[in-house]
RNA sequence: GGCGCGAUACCCAAGUGGCUAAGGGAGCGGUCUGCAAAACCGUUAUUCACCGGUUCGAAUCCGGUCCGCGCCUCCA
C-alpha cells in the first residue's frame, strides 16, 4: 500500500513487519466533537478496517488533550473543574464514535495520565540543550534543531521574520514553544522546575513514543495541524531519540461548510451529533470518504441527499441477495465479483482513493440490482455475492439494517395478503397493509412477476 | 507578504503522457404500476480555469496569468 507523506511530499511505499502502528492526533476535549473531526476519525478508522481486513495488525492509538487553556477556561465559565469537562466531553467523544460505527482505538491515552512521561522527555531535552528553563516555563529551543520546518516546509528566518509582537520576553526565539507552563492555578503538577501544567505538543510526542516506540509507521491527523503541532512534535521527538520519528505523516483535509470555514465565530460549526441526528452514521461514514481523505470537502445538503441515495441502492442490493431465492441459472457474475474486489483493492492501495473504490464498489451494486429488476438474481449468485458485498461493508463501516428469517416470513406474508387484496381490486385495504409494511420500516421493490422489499435505515432528513 | 493545496459537465468526483475523459447525483425521456413511491432502462463534456512551451501525441510535463482554499495564533 502507498501512501502520500506529507513530510517527503510523495507517495510511500507503507513498510512494516509484523503490524502497522499508527498514532492519530485525537480532540481537545472542551465541546462537542464536529463534522471536521469526524472526518478524520473515520478516515482512519476506515483505513484501520482495510489494512485488518486484509490480515493486517494495527494498532491504532488516538490521544485525548484533557489539559488545556480551552478546557480551563470552560470549565470557569461553567463553574465546574477542569476534570469534569474533560470527562464529560471525553463520554459524548465514546458516544458520537459508537454512533459512527468506529472501531475501537488501541487505546486512548490522556494527556493528564502522561505526565511523568512528558516530565522524563522534557527533563533529557533540557540535559541536551534543546530546551532551557526560563520565567514563564520550560521552552524548546528551535535553533537547536536544525531540521526545524520540515513537514510544513517553513523557512525559520521567515518564521522569525513573520512571527507576532507582543510575544513572551522570556524566551530566546520567538519560535521557541512552550514544554511546561509555569502556573499555580488548577490543574498543575509538580515537576523539577516548578508547578505547572505541560505544553500541547510535548503530550504527543510522549504518548507516541510510550505506546508505539520511537519511530511508527504512520502519524495522522487534520492538515491543520501541520504547524505548528506536527512540525513542533517532530523537533521534540527526533531531538529526544535522535531517530527519525513517524514513517508517514498523512493528513486529512478540512471541511467546510457551504464554502466557508467551520468556526465559532460564524456559527456554521455541525457536530457530530447533530449530523448523526439528521442523517444517521451511513451517510456521514459514505459523505467522510466521498472524496480524497487528503483534499477538502464541503458540506452542503444536497452532497448528504447524494449519499443517502447511495446508501438506498446499498440496501436495495443487499436486500436483493439477502432475499433471493432457488432458482434456475442465470447468469455467471463471478468474474464481475472478483474483479470488483480487485479494483476495490487496488484503489485503497494507491494512496487510500476511497473515491475510486466507492465507484467501483457502486459499479457492482449496480450491476446486480440491474440483474435483479430482471428477476436474474438466484441463490447461487446471491451466496457469491455477499460475501465480497459484505467485505467491502465492512471497510466502508457500513452497517445495512438486518433481518431475521421469522421477520423475512412475516414480511412475506403481510405481502402476498396485500397481491392477494390488489388481484381483488380492493385497493384500501391493500394500501392499508402498504402502509403497515411501511411503519415496520420497510419498503417495497416491485419487480415484473414478484415483490421485493428492503428495511431502510430511519433517516430524519428525507422526511421532508 | 511567505509556504502549501486545488481548478475536469448543472452539482459531486476519478483520471498525472497515448485505447471512445470513469462513476454517482440532479434534469429530461421511458419501462413497470390501481395510484404513489421505490426499482430499472436511455440520455447529458470534440474537451479538462486562461495563455504560451516541450512532444509524433498533453486534462496529465514545464513557464506565466487569473481565481478559490488552507496554514503562517488555538484548530481534526
Amino acid at each position: 500500500m502507498k501512501i502520500s507523506d506529507t513530510l517527503t511530499n510523495e507517495k510511500k511505499e507503507l513498510e512494516f513487519s509484523d503490524k502497522v502502528r499508527i498514532y492519530l492526533c485525537g480532540v481537545t476535549v472542551y465541546d462537542q466533537s464536529h463534522i471536521g473531526h469526524a472526518r478524520t476519525i473515520i478516515i482512519f478508522d476506515t483505513l484501520r478496517r482495510f489494512l485488518e481486513a486484509n490480515g493486517i495488525k494495527v494498532e491504532l492509538i488516538q490521544n485525548f488533550t484533557d489539559v488545556d487553556d480551552k478546557i480551563i477556561n470552560r470549565a470557569k465559565e461553567q463553574g465546574e473543574s477542569a476534570n469534569g469537562i474533560s470527562n464529560k466531553y471525553i463520554q459524548t467523544y465514546f458516544e458520537d464514535s459508537d454512533r459512527l460505527n468506529i472501531k475501537r482505538a488501541t487505546n486512548y491515552p490522556k494527556a493528564t495520565e502522561h505526565i511523568d512521561d512528558m516530565i522524563n522527555l522534557i527533563q533529557d531535552l533540557i540535559k541536551k540543550e534543546s530546551a532551557y528553563v526560563s520565567k514563564n516555563g520550560v521552552y524548546f529551543r528551535v535553533s537547536k534543531f536544525s531540521e526545524y520546518g520540515k513537514l510544513s516546509k517553513k523557512k525559520t528566518e521567515e518564521l522569525e521574520s513573520g512571527a507576532r509582537i507582543g510575544i513572551d520576553e522570556s524566551k530566546e526565539n520567538p519560535l521557541d514553544f512552550a514544554l511546561w507552563k509555569f502556573s499555580d492555578g488548577q490543574p498543575n503538577w509538580e515537576s523539577p522546575w516548578g508547578n505547572g501544567r505541560p505544553g500541547w505538543h510535548i503530550e504527543c510526542s510522549a504518548m507516541s513514543i510510550k505506546y508505539l516506540g520511537k519511530n511508527f509507521e504512520i502519524h495522522g491527523g487534520g492538515r491543520d495541524l501541520i504547524f505548528p503541532h506536527h512540525e513542533n512534535e517532530i523537533a521534540q521527538s527526533e531531538s529526544f531519540t535522535s531517530e527519525q520519528f513517524a514513517k508517514i505523516w498523512m493528513h486529512s483535509g478540512m471541511i467546510t461548510i457551504n464554502g466557508e470555514k467551520m468556526s465559532k465565530s460564524v456559527g456554521n460549526v455541525k457536530s457530530i451529533n447533530h449530523v448523526l441526528d439528521s442523517w444517521g452514521p451511513n451517510v456521514a461514514r459514505l459523505f467522510c470518504i466521498s472524496g480524497h481523505y487528503s483534499k477538502p470537502i464541503d458540506y452542503t445538503e444536497d452532497l448528504l441527499k447524494e449519499n443517502l441515495i447511495r446508501l438506498r441502492q446499498i440496501e436495495t442490493c443487499y436486500y436483493e441477495l439477502r432475499l433471493a431465492e432457488q432458482t434456475q441459472e442465470t447468469e455467471d457474475i463471478s468474474s464481475l465479483l472478483i474483479e470488483t474486489r480487485k479494483k476495490f483493492d487496488t484503489a485503497l492501495n494507491d494512496d487510500f482513493n476511497t473515491s475510486l473504490g466507492l465507484s467501483v464498489f457502486f459499479n457492482m451494486i449496480k450491476t446486480i440490482n440491474s440483474l435483479a429488476a430482471e428477476e436474474k438474481i438466484n441463490k447461487k449468485i446471491a451466496e457469491q455475492a455477499l460475501p465480497v458485498l459484505e467485505y467491502m461493508l465492512d471497510v466502508l463501516g457500513i452497517k445495512i439494517q438486518t433481518v431475521s428469517d421469522e421477520e423475512i416470513e412475516s414480511v412475506f406474508k403481510l405481502i402476498n395478503k396485500r397481491e392477494t387484496l390488489r388481484e381483488e381490486k380492493q385497493f384500501e385495504e391493500a394500501d392499508k397493509i402498504r402502509d403497515q409494511i411501511a411503519g415496520m420500516g420497510i419498503s417495497l421493490i416491485d419487480h415484473k412477476n414478484k415483490t421485493l422489499w428492503m428495511k431502510k435505515e430511519p433517516i430524519k432528513s428525507e422526511k421532508q
